[in-house]
DNA sequence: ACCTGAACACCGTTCAAGT
DNA sequence: ACCTGAACACCGTTCAAGT
């Protein structure tokens, strides 16, 4: 019954999954290993640090590494990012969290600025990558929150959603592109 | 000591604004009415209801009726939405939370598909009222937790929030304009 | 290094009963 | 109509002590 950080971790996910964001409590993780609440606080400072720690195995679970054309990438990492935070029970609200205070879940940020970067939308570059993390994260939040209520009786309408989040992430996109060009028109003066 | 239904509401968001988000629990807010928790119950079925209710509250006090031409009317909805959201401590998290779980605070979207719809965006109008509402959320809500942060110590850079928040609307605007452009050369075919 | 035992200071919610 | 009293079933976190 001697667990390391990373057991945890597994476990913790696990519960997730299983039970929902509103059920990982420390004391019934805690019940899940056999172990006293307290237990878990040699592992980790607080809950925080735990779900902060979940949101970056789900990341590591679900990532591809970026290839291809800068604009082919930017599109495939967010796609590839809603996977990810579909793949698990309520991942989008932990790992949108665990990133809206800045505790962890950096990687698709960091991907996405890379490409735009290498796009070369210069000083533009982390304004469009957030804009895009903020739909992204929105996207995911709404749908599996949806998906969640209409658990219970009605037929879930997939298609539309993804078809719902290609349409805004190409608006988004579109409006990056847009950018671009008027960039490099004035670079051209 | 006996309270109607909306004086629980304005306390509620005297104490938000105060006390922040976490503080805003029933017992405290009974506390603060000089009233027992469970007198509560008799305004609202439960806490998510109270939280609805301060929600449409927030945006109700912040609320400009929309005018001009339609892409006025779009960026104006959105820079008074953040406004809204940025007026009472933890606002954005407020309000972005009861919308997400579909409990109130419809007025803005509303508002926005009827200005997309009248900008001729057709069946694209919802898509692009959500990807304009992920967006203002997202960066509301993070500008909110940072802002909190920095509250004890650093400098605050609201300026450079204000034109990133400019920028990035700016993005999304720029989107739909190209959608609108492209949906109409295929109408005219 | 990892865990127990016991406590502290809280939560949301229900429900019979009061005025 | 609005509120009290009392309870139920929980939380996260700390910390001395054990192995």
């Amino acid at each position: 019954m001697r667990y390391r950080r990373e057991d945890v971790v597994a476990r913790a996910l696990e519960v997730l999954d299983d039970y929902g964001l509103a059920d990982l409590t420390m004391r019934r993780l805690g019940t899940e290993l056999g172990v006293r609440p307290s237990a878990l606080y040699h592992h980790f400072a607080n809950k925080q640090s735990l779900l902060a720690a979940v949101a970056d195995e789900i990341l590591l679970r679900g990532r591809h590494e970026p290839s291809g054309t800068w604009d082919v990438r930017v599109t495939s990492i967010c796609t590839d990012l809603r996977d990810s935070l579909l793949a698990y029970r309520d991942g989008a609200e932990v790992v949108a969290t665990v990133w809206a205070f800045g505790l962890g879940a950096t990687q698709p940020h960091d991907d996405l600025v890379k490409a735009l970067a290498d796009g070369g939308l210069g000083d533009l570059a982390p304004t469009a990558a957030r804009t895009l993390l903020h739909f992204v994260y929105g996207h995911a939040v709404d749908e599996q929150t949806h998906l969640q209520a209409a658990a219970a009786g009605a037929i879930e309408d997939d298609v539309r959603d993804t078809d719902d989040f290609v349409t805004g992430l190409g608006l988004i996109a579109a409006g990056i592109s847009m950018a671009k060009a008027v960039r490099e028109a004035s670079a051209d003066r």
